[in-house]
DNA sequence: TTTATATTTAGTTATTTAGCTAACTGTCAA
DNA sequence: TTGACAGTTAGCTAAATAACTAAATATAAA
């Protein structure tokens, strides 16, 4: 039951769940990729990637300086992910993030994280 | 998004999880016989109750001084308990609210009510 | 009508948690 | 080897929430 609770715990957080919904769409990013889609501390991007990967929602690969999320679909939570998919449908908040991240995956990952240093200097 | 979060975090807690499993096996249980098996205040119980009513996961039945709750399974929502059907299977804690289930349903609700007063008289 | 009582609501407190900044770690490039 | 930097961890604060007691509400019995 446990395990069950924290899948839950880890799913009905609005932040996680819009991550939840980029790497269904979107199969990678890295966590600067999700840092600039929700618009938060790259530390609390790094936090909420953490919990999801520690109830084996998402597995990490490190590449050099970067670290790319993917969505991971444990056996037994198909239903769970259809139950997702149909309920999120066409929600207005997710619909904004994807063409967000269209705009996100067209920049470098160098201008990217460039940009989210401060220096305003890269195209939006 | 935010229907599908409320529901997600109405089931994310343990003692609202313990109801909706005590509901799925039971069919319709009283206010007093839940309060009985998560062993809280009057109080809290009806709080649970009320969040689960609110995002549409139990309904409600007044008969009396009594209210009676049932498992509502929403339309679009057959993923969502096939998941957690398979994902709670077994479990341990579900299996020991069920014996005591049993006991407490085979008490009149006069006399759960009573116990539950302190009048620590009745049969256990 | 008055009293007892099952449930809910209000108000309080303690715990959890999402966010931040700052410090730390590991990797790349100069 | 040193400096820059992506990502994580640690420590803090503010907001959310689960628990309690006490008060309010509604129903049944005396």
């Amino acid at each position: 039951m446990e395990i069950t609770l924290e899948v839950l715990k880890a799913l009905s957080d609005k932040n996680r769940m819009r991550v939840i919904a980029a790497l269904w769409r979107f199969d990678e990013l890295c966590a600067c990729q999700v840092t600039e889609l929700l618009q938060v501390s790259g530390a609390t991007a790094s936090r909420h990637l953490g919990i999801l990967q520690k109830t084996g929602l998402v597995s990490s690969r490190k590449d050099g300086r970067w670290v790319y999320y993917k969505l991971l679909r444990p056996v037994g939570s198909e239903n769970l992910f259809q139950w997702l998919e149909h309920s999120l449908a066409g929600a207005a908040e997710l619909v904004g993030d994807f063409q967000a991240l269209k705009k996100i995956l067209g920049i470098t990952r160098e201008d990217l994280c460039r940009q989210q240093r401060g220096e305003d200097c890269c195209p939006k």
